[in-house]
DNA sequence: CAAAAAAATTGACGTTCCGTCACGAATCAG
DNA sequence: CTGATTCGTGACGGAACGTCAATTTTTTTG
């Protein structure tokens, strides 16, 4: 009951050892899980593979997340969580259409091209194989994008064409220019950027103009 | 040495007893694998559960694949093989750069909507986790496109842009949305393919004009 | 502050699946 | 018809999974 605080900082962070300990082994694993997928590629690491990373037993990872899925997911939710704002803001700001399209993709390709590590932890893959797993993070940025298409729309901003088609358009180029950018010597975001909104404004042949 | 036919089909397939149960055995595998694979999921599936789904030991599988990944791939490029040539005829066939982009995307979601199982097959998933598999065929065909696009550029159909990101964004819109054609009721490929061609051909101002 | 209660760690264990291999059966060549 | 070759078979060793009872650590209570 006591409102004491022992002289920490008073709202923040966990205080209790048990507290501080928990976020740290979750810490931790999702630390170890980045790195091994990184390395190995998804399908080739095992739990044991990320335990091994860890100085924990493996029964202790199972109290954090049930499966390698479950440590995959959190790693993309983490990822999302730090872009989704991002994306938001730039998109509220937008007063046209074409700041719309074009600070979407200028922030999306800014983002990739610096969190290199988590790019590489989640599109790295042996085989050739890669996996998409689509997170209730992911999810949700993919529907307010679709909403603030359909927001345009009625704004008059945009014709009237069919949302879905045009969120997984776009969805489909960021990701896979995205991939063509990373695999270069010199990821250049702003040519990526600026290929995508010329896309989505005039097309191919608006090109010609430049 | 004898240049002896039995009477049977003089040229094609095979004729002796063995290949032929070695061609049914990788057909039988290949259909339980597609089955199986179209109602678990690629990640859910075991090799035991194709093997299940087949009349044969355990160890004859591993003398037609070498592992669940092997057949998924053998899944994947018979696939490819299938749509190919007809986008390449379709390109071939093209005058002009309206006709290359919209030939392209009319026969690929044509496609699509046609070879409802193997789309289910391979997209199918579990835990919304998706898995995308890069075989020697479909890198072919990516590869296919992007000499076309330089083709296109060289003789003046096409701007100047950078080819690899223009293969890419029509290879990330054609499987985003073929996802969300998929997903409705009654898949409406024409309606698809339109979306596509206007994106490319003008951007999503162009919609405008209709 | 000690003892009880609660919570979390540990690693050994049963289970499932993997991929191989020695053996036997089926097919082919002469 | 016989030897050689190829293929099917299923039992087996190994690897990874996920659980759980026992133990250690932290918190709460008296």
């Amino acid at each position: 009951m006591s409102v004491e605080t022992k002289g920490e900082s008073p709202i923040a962070a966990p205080c209790g050892k048990r507290e501080q300990t928990k976020l740290a082994n979750r810490t931790a694993i999702l630390e170890a899980a980045r790195s091994v997928f990184a390395e190995l590629g998804y399908g080739a690491t095992t739990v044991r593979d990320i335990i091994r990373a860890t100085d924990l037993a493996s029964g202790t990872f199972y109290n954090y997340f049930k499966s390698k899925e479950e440590v995959f997911q959190a790693i993309q939710d983490e990822t999302a969580l730090r872009v989704r704002p991002r994306l938001r803001a730039e998109r509220i700001r937008a007063r046209s259409i074409e700041d719309f399209i074009s600070g979407t993709f200028r922030t999306f390709f800014d983002y990739v091209a610096t969190d290199h590590d988590s790019f590489r932890a989640i599109r790295r893959n042996t085989d050739s194989i890669r996996v998409r797993m689509d997170t209730p993070e992911i999810i949700a940025g993919f529907d307010e994008l679709r909403e603030d298409i359909v927001k345009a729309m009625k704004a008059g901003l945009l014709p009237h064409i069919d949302a879905d088609f045009l969120m997984a358009s776009m969805v489909g180029v960021a990701f896979e220019v995205a991939e063509i950018m990373m695999k270069r010597e010199t990821p250049d975001p702003k040519a990526a950027a600026e290929f995508a909104t010329r896309l989505f404004l005039g097309g191919i042949g608006a090109v010609k103009k430049v």
